[in-house]
DNA sequence: TTGATAGTGAAGCATTCACTTAAGTATCAT
DNA sequence: ATGATACTTAAGTGAATGCTTCACTATCAA
């Protein structure tokens, strides 16, 4: 396929993947530094910095440093349109749903795997 | 890391690829045979499969064959669970910043980057 | 100034991903 | 029986992922 990488593919992406999703708790309970994001992980510092740079590209979590601490903190918006993307999807078969139901109330004979 | 895939894992992977996030679409507004689901995708049919393959693990997606026809339909119950991941994330940055609103209404003096 | 802290950057490596092509197997229509 | 349809399976390939280690640069504290 080889397009440009849109924002739904990004996001899901970072979420995919159980680090992440770790840091991206710990970051909604409030801002962390790098290395209090690292303590809970079982791996190198360098490794997270790198799945921090994952977040960050998909506009999940932004950060400043100061001085020679690097704050991050979620950034609401991206989260929010990978939920829109899969509201939308419910609101489509619950549509969907709704008329079959209604068509079958108001259709009550000859179901279409009927016995006998 | 090596873990047991998680569900999550599972489902965020699937979504993160657009070819299948149309897939999806595609099967929100109703169930569709391969073929079907390949049509609107410029790649061959070998690739579809192999997204199908994809979206069931990831439960995402139920099939079956009748005759030489497999037909695919979605399985709301995936979707939830990763929407109800990042409503709960939500949920907790909300009440972060309600709190921390609260506070600074509560404060209103000496704020964090006082001038003068 | 010396040392610890907090992070950065680059290279390397095994694995997984998203495809492809090619060769099959059922099923249905004639 | 023959051919077309609808997949299925296997093997291969190049690029992306998720790490590692090692070397490095700032910043802060004593």
């Amino acid at each position: 396929m080889l397009h440009y990488q849109q924002p739904l593919d990004l996001t899901f992406q970072a979420l995919a993947d159980p680090t992440r999703r770790v840091m991206v708790e710990r970051l909604s309970r409030g801002p962390a530094s790098v290395s209090e994001l690292a303590k809970p992980l079982d791996m190198s510092l360098s490794a997270v910095v790198q799945h921090l740079a994952v977040l960050e590209q998909s506009g999940l979590v932004r950060s400043e440093k100061v001085g020679r601490v690097r704050t991050c903190r979620i950034a609401p918006k991206a989260l929010s349109g990978a939920e829109k993307w899969i509201a939308e999807r419910r609101a489509s078969w619950e549509r969907r749903l709704d008329r079959l139901g209604q068509f079958l109330a108001e259709n009550p004979d000859e179901p279409s795997g009927s016995k006998r």
